[in-house]
Parts: structure tokens; sequence; C-alpha cells
DNA sequence: AAAGATAGTAATTGATTACTATCTAGCATG
DNA sequence: CATGCTAGATAGTAATCAATTACTATCTTT
């Protein structure tokens, strides 16, 4: 038997990340063992740690896999907006999209941040969600600049609640096991938050 | 050393779910160990086992245990409300006060709902948020029966989006590690979800 | 085709896990 | 003050974890 898959060490180390968010999506990523990642992968155990120092290497691999394409994902479809709301929806819808091709990605995020003492993956979590937020905090500013937002909004808590309403949906879709189903109800909610922030306007649909 | 200290049993069963909840704020539940518990306890581990009869019913106790008290806190919060955006309003301040007293309950929550097969505990989750879900559910109906709520409001997405408002006073604390933090923030958020459901109106502060 | 580098296996390590069997101290009753 | 029962201590168990070892198959380069 086994014909072995011989893989060069940087394709290897992208499968494993990849596995390690599937998985991430199947199970809580604190029982996440290196035995079921292997396994996953069709590779022994052991041969894990050829490629990665220890287990702590892998979760750092994963965030920034993880940064990086949420990023870039969602960064690209702000672009292609005309104005700061528009933009926002861009982006929730992006990230929605992007949570229903990986649903482990919230649980995986989530889990680095419960880590008590801070470790290079939950920093690089910590990071990741600072960006991201500044980025959130300028189109808000650059809306409000435009009169799009209603006076005396709270940015802070605008860009806070924006993750929010993403984890609002991650939460509906964990209760009814129905993880493509958040794609479906992304613009209700994006409905909802818009209302919360934008300036009322006389007549709307 | 080893001054016993004898309990009785329903007490002792009170202590470890308190001391679960606890330390479930300060770190992963998927790592939380019998072990550990007990030591908190000041309690050799194998003593927990006199009491529950494995560690799966310490979680079902731990979750009873939640259910319990925040359905009676948010219902009670409710109840002195004159109309259903005060209540909602109330209810959420309550539930924010609840989690800022026990900082680990999100996670304990959302731990369990991240089990793949569904164990009597996550059930349990899963039933605790669904009644709450009905709560809400109850008061948005009656809020737009009475002209309180925008019209075309989706209110199973404003059912859904309650919660993740409180999810993300949650993630805003753990990524600051702010956990009293969400109390000052709590009413600009349901400020922001307040105006993402309320029916237009001509002036207000 | 030979040889070195690379990527894998198989087996094992010590630490840690949930859980249990046996023994002992403390309490309430007569 | 003696007796029974309860709550906890002590000291285990088998299983599982991350990590390491010795060895082997495969690829690449010349």
């Amino acid at each position: 038997m086994s014909q072995r898959q011989h893989l060069p060490a940087d394709e290897r180390r992208e499968r494993t990340v990849e596995t390690v968010v599937a998985l991430c999506g199947e199970e809580d990523p604190a029982t996440l063992t290196t035995g079921r990642i292997a396994s996953r992968m069709g590779v022994t155990q052991g041969a894990l740690f050829r490629h990665f120092p220890n287990k702590e290497a892998i979760w750092e691999a994963v965030v920034a896999w993880v940064a990086e394409r949420v990023m870039a994902r969602v960064g690209a479809a702000a672009e292609g907006a005309e104005d700061p709301l528009q933009a926002l929806e861009a982006m929730f819808l992006a990230h929605v999209a992007f949570i229903a091709e990986h649903p482990g990605v919230p649980r995986l995020l989530m889990g680095q941040l419960q880590q008590p003492c801070p470790t290079p993956a939950s920093r690089m979590v910590k990071g990741l969600l600072a960006t991201y937020r500044q980025r959130l905090a300028g189109w808000l500013e650059e809306g409000q600049r435009r009169g799009q937002l209603r006076p005396g909004l709270d940015l802070d808590a605008a860009a806070a609640q924006f993750i929010g309403c993403l984890q609002g949906l991650v939460l509906q879709a964990l209760i009814d096991g129905d993880v493509a189903g958040i794609v479906d109800r992304g613009p209700a909610a994006f409905d909802l938050y818009r209302h919360g922030i934008q300036a009322d306007r006389g007549g709307e649909a």
C-alpha cells in the first residue's frame, strides 16, 4: 500500500493550514489534536513536526492565513464602492461569504482570544481585529463627514457592532446548524445595522 | 495540612458550579480540567466524582445554573418596563450586567455550541437560546403592533442581532481585556440597536 | 546512475487526562 | 459514647496528548 504523497515543504504547510481551517468548522479548535489534523491529511502525526516546530506554530500559520485572506477579500469588496455606506455593506457581505466558505474561521479566532496568557497566535488575532476596526473606523468617519450617518453616532460602538452583527449571524448558524444560511440572512442583518447608523431620510424603500 | 472541609453534597455541587463559571472567565472552557476545578475549590480531583457521575454532568449543572440565572435576571428586568422598547433595553442592560459579573458565561455557552455532536449540555444551551429568542420575539411583535418599530423590520433578524450586539460587546472586551468596560459601553451599543429597529420619529434626543 | 537532501513512517516518550478503588476523618443519631 | 453514613484523601488506572526518535522511501542534482 501507501503510495506516499511526497509534497514539497511549503505546499505541505499550506495543506496543513487548510486542513486546520476545515477542521475548525467541524469541532472546537481547542480540542483539535495533531493526530486528527494528520489523519485528515492522510499523513502520520509525527510528519507534522517536520514542517512545524510545535503545535503553536501551526496556529500561528493558520491565523496568518486567515488574516491575509479575510483582509484581502474585505478590502477588495470595499474598493468598488462609491460611498462609505456601500463600502461597509460590501465589506459585510464579503465577510459573510468568507465565513460561509470557511465556517471554522469565527470559532478559530474566538478560540485564540480565549487563551488566557497571550500567545503569538492570539496576539496576531488581536492585531487583525485592530486593523479591521481601524479600516471600519475610516469608512465610518468618511460617512459621517459626508452626512450619511446620523449625528451623534458613537463611531467606536458602531465599529464594534459591525463585528457583533457578524457574530450574531454566526451564533444563529451554530444554533440551527445551518452554516450556508448566513449568506441568505446577511443582507437583512446589514439592513438592521445600516438603520442603526445611518441618518434619517425622508423617503426610502 | 488538610483540615477537611466537609460540606453537604448539594452545597458542594453548588460551589462546583460557581467555580466552573468563575474559571470560564479565565480560560477556554474546552481546556478546563477536573483537576483545575478541584484545586480551585481546595479539594482533591477525585472528590468531584462523589457529587457528579462524570465531567459532562458538571457541564449540565453549569449550563442549568446559567440558564436559570440569566432568564430570571432578564425576565425581572423586563417586568418593570412600560413598553416593548423599554423592556428590550432593560433586558439588554440586565444581560450586560450579568455578563460583567460572570465574564465566563459567553465563552461557556459558546463552547458548548461548538461541540460537534450534541451533548445534553449543548442541547440545554440551544434550548436556552431558543426560549430567549422567543421572549425577544414576543416583545418585538408587541412593539411592532404598537407602531414602535419601523415597518418592514425583519423580526427574526432583529432577535438574532440582539444577541449579536451582546456578542459584539463581549468580543470587544476580549480584545482589550477589559471585562468591566462592557457595562459602560452597553448603553451605546443598545442605542445603536434601537436605532436599527425603531420607527423614524420627528424629534428625539 | 550515484549521492545528498528532503519528506515520510513507525514506535515511543513523558506528561496529562477523566475516572475509580480503597481507606479514613467527621458528623448525626441512638 | 458507640454506630452508620457521608465526604474527602490517597493512590492508583487506561487512554490520549504533543513531541521525539531511528529508520526509510522519494525527489533532485549532477
